[in-house]
DNA sequence: GCCAACGTTGGC
DNA sequence: GCCAACGTTGGC
């Protein structure tokens, strides 16, 4: 199973937002980057992600987790090259997770959400899953 | 609100 | 195919 983390402003679509959904899940659309886009296309039913808010927080916030691969954009034209999955909350963190926390950890100083803070959808490796599960008081 | 970083577009 | 110009994102 792979890992990811996956990035909203709060404005746009927030966790709250995400956990009325409940198991409905939804469609994580709306993303004009091929990285990103490659990255959701990766992704496989029953992979977790972090679910970070950006811009005023800057914490990750939650855990969801991927119940459908990726499919076309409902968001974007027909025929164009956007597609997104969809996501289902699986619990809010005990802790959120702040950005100057995990800058502020050796551990972590490869991830991709501190070398390139603009992507918004990006891999992360078993062994940061872990660190950042356990700064955020829940379970990996 | 500003600015750096990055991606995309379009002229040549 | 290169590169300047522009637009967007996100941290501060």
């Amino acid at each position: 199973m792979a890992y990811w983390l996956m990035k909203s402003e709060p404005s746009t679509w927030s966790w709250d937002q995400q956990v009325a959904k409940g198991k409905e899940g939804e469609m994580w659309d709306g993303v004009r980057n091929y990285q990103a886009r490659n990255f959701m296309r990766e992704m496989k039913v029953g992979d977790k992600a972090f679910f970070y808010h950006s811009q005023t927080e800057r914490a990750v916030v939650g855990i969801v987790k991927i119940i459908d691969e990726v499919k076309p954009d409902p968001t974007a034209e027909a025929g164009s090259p956007w597609e997104c999955v969809t996501v289902e909350a699986v619990g809010p963190v005990k802790t959120p997770v702040t950005l100057s926390e995990i800058k502020a950890e050796p551990a972590l100083q490869d991830m991709v959400l501190v070398n390139n803070s603009r992507l918004s959808v990006q891999p992360v490796t078993a062994a940061e899953w872990k660190y950042v599960c356990k700064m955020a008081g829940v379970k990996p």
